[in-house]
RNA sequence: GGGGAGGUGGCGGAGCGGUCAAUCGCAGCAGGCUGUAAACCUGCCGCCCAACGGGCUACGGAGGUUCGAACCCUCCCCUCCCCA
């Protein structure tokens, strides 16, 4: 921690590929890419530190090859932090092809329909092997809406998984390492505090979470369809039962907006696929607010997606070329849009952290979240 | 000159007596995407309207048969292919 304005907290994470400033924003890597971009690109946008997912990982090209590679660092070739996630999402979002019991979740593969079983002892072995500098607990990510009584029984497994997860990963540190194949000896674990949207449950959690101990704590189980203000309370609500002087991470957030929100609650790390995903699709998001390139309004438009932004895409291209791109299908198009999107979000996260440092973030909120609406008002 | 195939909405291409303003693909227009089964998905896409309904104009052109025609008949115009 090195200083906070209001609930909003600046900070550095270290670990064993470097340095991490928070607020930071991950950019997600899912397969061991972050989608259309080179880590050089990566780079020069300023991220800092991105994740990759188990499951996946697993599955394709298989957690024990990269292991062979020397860790998923050295594999895709990125020097600086990785974040594996544990496959808990898919818990998620792959739910018509798996099947959850207490030993774990068994999945049908969506590559070739072949059975798999992750468990929270599994999820660990993975991540050891993968070698990402945190590793995140197997969790279930509960879809929205859920009864109370579905939250609270599903937080609560979340919770033994939790403790299976930690038991573990004491194990590989106390000499299981070897055998197991383990890539990074200095990797760190976060809990996630489940609970859906039921404060109560919310405040267990997060206190048998952090009972069970973790190098940093999630806040899981959010952006998954529950109305906005919804969100920020539960995460205004969750953030400062979480210790103080370690990290905290939002799950899957969000769109800039969301950011700016939470940080103001507490929050110390992001990731979402948003500027990835929407950038291929053709959604930019500006200084301004959102920009879809591929309306015909932009046809002949000269300007640059963002004249307040300074990437390459920016200081390149017009509005006019990428709409072009986009709409002729070329693969350019993916590229360029993502490198701008990311840019704005670690452009962001970097004035985020300017304005914490300054103790003016309460008006750098105020703006940011004024300019970004400019655009939706216009029209 | 002889033989054959065909002309349908921006394009390609179904339909071959009523349930057709017309399947489908592309193009076009718009929307959605929040720990990535996503360079994906959804909606609209003849014109007009007091519009989950109604009106008008439409399937090369002109006639005709029929209660009813994009679909059947006649003539005309135009494409393409094969043989000379």
């Amino acid at each position: 921690m090195l200083g906070t304005d209001g609930a909003a907290r600046l900070g550095e994470l270290h670990t064993p590929h470097g340095l991490v400033q928070t607020p930071a924003f991950m950019p997600v890597g899912t397969q061991g890419s972050v989608k259309a971009m080179r880590q050089r690109d990566l780079e020069e946008a300023g991220a800092q530190i991105i994740l990759g997912n188990t499951y996946h990982l697993y599955l394709r090209p298989g957690d024990q090859l990269i292991a062979r590679r020397g860790g998923l660092h050295r594999f895709i070739a990125w020097p600086h932090p990785i974040l594996t996630d544990s496959g808990g999402y898919q818990v998620f979002s792959l739910a018509d092809r798996r099947k959850i019991a207490e030993d774990g979740a068994e999945f049908r593969s969506h590559l070739d329909g072949s059975p798999h079983l992750l468990t929270p002892e599994s999820a660990t072995d993975i991540q050891a092997r993968l070698g990402s500098d945190i590793a995140m607990v197997l969790d279930e990510c509960l879809a929205y809406p859920a009864t109370r009584d579905e939250a609270a029984r599903s937080m609560e497994r979340s919770v033994r998984w939790a403790a299976r997860c930690r038991a573990r990963l004491t194990q590989i540190r106390e000499g299981a390492s070897g055998e197991i194949g383990a890539t990074n000896a200095g990797q760190a674990q976060f809990g996630i505090v489940q609970g859906g949207v039921f404060q109560d449950l919310r405040e267990r959690s997060a206190a048998s979470t952090v009972d069970i101990g973790f190098d940093g704590y999630a806040i899981g189980g959010l952006s998954v369809g529950e109305p906005l203000d919804l969100m920020y309370t539960v995460v205004a609500d969750t953030a400062h039962r979480l210790p103080e002087a370690q990290p905290r991470y939002l799950m899957g957030t969000g769109t800039p907006e969301d950011l700016v929100e939470c940080v103001a609650r507490g929050v110390d790390m992001f990731d979402c696929v948003l500027p990835t995903r929407n950038a291929r699709n053709g959604q930019l998001f500006t200084s301004q607010g959102r920009v879809n390139i591929r309306n015909a309004r932009y046809a002949e438009d000269e300007g640059p997606v963002d004249p307040a932004c300074t990437c390459y895409t920016c200081r390149t291209h017009s509005r006019a070329y990428l709409r072009h791109l986009y709409m002729a299908g070329e693969m350019s198009a993916g590229a360029l849009n993502t490198l701008h999107n990311l840019s704005f979000y670690l452009d962001t996260m970097r004035r985020i952290r300017d304005a914490i440092s300054l103790r003016t973030f309460d008006r750098f909120r105020q703006e940011f979240l004024r300019s970004v609406s400019r655009l939706s008002l216009d029209s």
